[in-house]
RNA sequence: GCGCCAGUGGCGGAAUGGUAGACGCGCUGGUCUUAGGAACCAGUGGGCAACCGUGGGGGUUCGAGUCCCUCCUGGCGCACCA
């Protein structure tokens, strides 16, 4: 028996399931019920995404608590998945709010701490002074709070980071592992990581007894470099200039109204040239990076695009290095280096490895990797999250707490309305005596990233009781996830995140398990034309009505116009409610329609006539099975045959589409040959392929027909009957197909051709002309070359 | 700008280099019905035909929707990443 633990990105609680969670689950359903009649040990657990934001947000407008707000979604939730007649592992169910989840998380804290994969440092944020917290990124609307309308300021706050960089390059590197996952995932993560080679370049400071670091990736344009960029950001600024002087600047280079256009403020400072005996400008520029390499450049207008627009606007000299003939400046491509003594005459690639010896060799540089991904920042300045297990001493050190004094319990009692951080209200949480040093001591008031949640969800599953993280021997046994489903939207941050996770703790824990998830599938998304009045106002899809051609909405009576298929959202009103759905049309209606349109991972068009179909197939099917008629040969068993075999190949490559085509397929045939199986022994085998797709439908039938409240095992395809005796040989001259005829399987070319050559349709074709070739792929296809 | 993916009937979509358009929707005609978002039967790429047809052009091959080159269009991702 062979283990297969199929999972669904699990759900934030916002309230209701929407279609996009139907078609989720049902996608991971038909897999694991199939899995389960194959006898495989199938795991497919179901839980909560609980933390987050829009609880606190929910709290504040409804004067609810989040806790309650998030519970109580779950609640309904669960029950509308429940009626969703999916075969969930519900014992498995957990939710990352609970204790009994995120108190085992703090540990997890603790382990990557002590791993030295956790650590504080500053970092620049986005604060609201009004509100006196931090924001995300996506809550900073035009420069303001999205709450507040108070201008954001950046701010510097110590806070906590996961050393994901340590990964970085086996992050990137067993991408190409991931064989069963979707390229494009793969090469939005890898650009996300970002890895260039090139070299590391000390410059000396003429004035000071001290040294700029730059990152290129194209140090054999060394001798054409004719400045130095720093960013607003870099620590030789502050050294020089004073605050207010910064802070001016860095209000001049916001203020730019394109945000492409360059500007530099030159320093009174001058780097040497590591080679050459001259000295150039350095200059603060606004289009340097401070997050990326050493957030310094040497700029080399003659082959850097940034570097030419910067040269030109300050008149800085364009010195060419690489021969491009006639091409005009900036020349980015490759060719043979000049004007550079050391590596005249070579190309880029020679020139890049002659000259970072040369760097070595007088210490001026070395060859340098560099990563674009830069190191997780996990602090949230918000209530609703797990508490970090530290806590902090008058004298502002810190102490990681012990795994023995866990869980750091978030408080129930607090006050949102207030402004700031309501665990840094909460005073009598905050502050304590620390039970080590019985010094005064107060708690880390910053919650971790929700993304900690879900990165490791997957291996809680195995156990949500245990009282530990989770069990390593199960680990090794049951991970990775051989199927993971969820949205592309998560393809870089939770998936990454993930990847990570797995790979610290497998070396935390000694764990055998590289990757969390062996195949990943991602599921288009749902979408539904869209409603407007002429007014511009968004109008539900089921307040229209068709009257005369015309398009209206039902109530009113005004002019409807109709709008291009949009991804369903509440904002466009273009959203049907699975709870409607599954009361007019039922759940094997509902699956049906969520896998035939289209491909799983594209997206999939909601149309009433899509639906409707389904039902009618549902129907369709329950009514074939309601009488016995008709004589069973070969043909029909073979028939179905064919049918198991196609489910099977078609479930196992997520060609869901296909499964319903095979059904339609199916029953065309038997109908056709007016065959009605009844409570034959052949119904069984139909009813256990249908049974992943429409289980309702399915089991009731098999009760009915069998009076049995079980199935059988998955059917053994008996492959001698797929093959089939007799063909369809297709007919071709010089490629072109004349004419098909049925012959036996394993025809002998001589007579088959005698025989062709005696058509008339051939004959006409053939006339005066010689047969130079004959190409026969045998069974498959016969082409007659003539001259 | 860079990267990735995709262009097939009226529509959604099928096709290990070997009969293009499976299957469905829609549509047309018919049957049954008091009625039907029901069911059933027949038809449905274009063209009267020979033939022509998978975004355009070229190539490889006996044979190309499929492989290669190139251009066009659309979608997604990243975006001053040195």
């Amino acid at each position: 028996m062979s283990k297969k633990y199929i999972l669904e990105m699990f759900p934030y609680p916002s309230g209701n399931i929407h279609m996009g969670h139907v078609r989720n689950y049902v996608i991971g359903d038909i897999c694991a019920r199939y899995h389960k009649l194959k006898g495989d040990e199938v795991i497919h657990p179901m839980g909560w995404d609980a933390f987050g934001l829009p609880a606190e947000n929910a709290a504040i407008q409804f004067k609810t608590h989040p806790q309650d707000w998030t519970l109580s979604n779950i609640k309904n939730m669960k029950d509308q998945l429940l009626k969703l007649n999916l075969d969930l592992d519900w014992d498995r169910e957990l939710a990352t709010c609970n204790e009994d989840y995120y108190r085992y998380q703090q540990e997890l804290f603790i382990d990557l701490f002590n791993a030295g994969l956790a650590y504080k440092k500053d970092a620049i944020v986005n604060w609201d002074p009004v509100d006196q917290t931090v924001l995300a990124n996506e809550q900073v609307i035009d420069g303001k709070g999205w709450r507040t309308g108070a201008t954001v300021v950046k701010k510097n706050l110590s806070q906590w980071f996961f050393k994901i960089t340590d990964y970085a390059e086996e992050l990137l590197n067993d991408l190409d592992k991931l064989t069963l996952w979707p390229e494009k995932v793969k090469t939005m993560q890898k650009n996300w990581i970002g890895k260039s080679i090139g070299a590391e370049i000390k410059f000396k400071i003429a004035e000071k007894d001290r040294f700029l670091n730059i990152f290129t990736t194209r140090p054999d344009t060394i001798y054409g470099a004719t400045f130095i960029a720093v960013s607003i950001n870099h620590e030789i600024v502050s050294e020089i200039l004073d605050k207010v002087s910064i802070e001016k600047i860095r209000k001049g280079f916001d203020e730019v109204n394109d945000d492409k256009e360059k500007i530099g403020i030159k320093l009174n400072i001058r780097c040497k040239h590591p080679i050459l005996d001259k000295e150039i400008p350095v200059y603060i520029a606004n289009f340097v990076l401070d997050n990326y390499g050493e957030g310094a450049i040497f700029g080399c207008p003659a082959h850097d695009e940034r570097d030419f627009e910067f040269a030109k606007k300050y008149n800085l000299p364009i010195i060419k290095v690489i021969d491009c003939m006639d091409s005009e400046l900036p020349y980015m491509g490759d060719g043979k280096l000049i004007n550079s003594p050391l590596l005249n005459g070579l190309n880029k690639d020679k020139a890049i490895v002659e000259i970072i010896e040369y760097f070595i060799k007088s210490g001026t540089g070395r060859e340098k990797i560099n990563y674009k991904i830069r190191d997780w920042g996990v602090s949230r300045q918000r209530y609703w999250g797990c508490p970090i297990p530290v806590i902090y001493y008058e004298d502002g050190t810190y102490r990681v707490l012990d795994k023995s004094e866990l869980p750091v319990v978030l408080p129930y009692d607090i006050n949102l309305q207030d402004k700031g951080n309501a665990l840094l209200n909460k005073e009598s949480w905050r502050n304590i005596i620390c039970p080590k040093t019985n010094k005064k001591a107060y708690r880390e008031t910053d919650t971790l990233d929700t993304f900690v949640d879900s990165s490791w969800y997957y291996i809680r599953f195995l156990n949500n009781k245990i009282d530990k993280p989770f069990d390593p021997s199960q680990a090794n046994e049951y991970l990775p996830v051989d199927k993971y489903i969820g949205g592309i939207e998560h393809a870089i941050l939770h998936l990454l995140y993930s990847r990570f996770f797995m790979k610290a703790l497998r070396d935390i824990y000694k764990l055998k398990i590289d990757e969390p998830f062996k195949q990943l599938f991602t599921q288009g998304m749902i979408t539904h034309k869209t409603y407007k009045t002429t007014n511009n106002e968004w109008v539900m899809p089921i307040e229209v009505i068709s009257k005369n051609g015309k398009l209206l909405r039902h109530k009113t009576n005004e002019t409807i116009e109709e709008g291009p298929s949009e991804k369903m959202s509440k904002s466009k009103k273009n959203v049907v409610e699975p709870d409607e759905i599954l009361e007019n049309y039922g759940i094997d209606a509902t699956r049906v329609f969520m896998i035939s349109d289209s491909p799983p991972d594209r997206e999939l068009e909601w149309t009433d006539e899509g639906i409707q179909s389904s039902k009618n197939l549902v129907n369709r099917v329950h009514r074939y099975f309601s009488e016995k008629k008709g004589d069973i040969n070969l043909e029909i068993e073979k028939e179905i045959e064919k049918f198991v075999h196609n489910i099977e190949k078609n479930i196992l490559n997520f060609s869901l589409n296909k499964c319903v085509a095979d059904i339609y397929t199916l029953f065309n045939h038997l109908e056709k040959k007016n065959v009605y199986l009844y409570n034959d022994k052949l119904s069984k085998k139909i009813l256990i392929c249908l049974f992943p797709i429409v289980p309702k439908l399915s089991k009731s039938l098999n009760e009915t027909l069998f009076k049995s409240d079980d199935f059988e095992k998955w059917p053994e395809i008996k492959t001698d009957l797929l093959i089939e005796d007799r063909i369809k040989l297709p007919i071709q001259i010089q490629g072109k197909l004349i004419t098909t005829i049925d012959t036996k399987k394993g025809y002998s070319e001589k007579e088959i051709l005698k025989s062709i050559y005696e058509l008339d349709k051939i004959k006409n074709k053939m006339h005066n002309k010689k047969v130079t070739r004959i190409i026969n792929v045998q069974d498959k296809i016969i082409n007659i070359i003539v001259n």
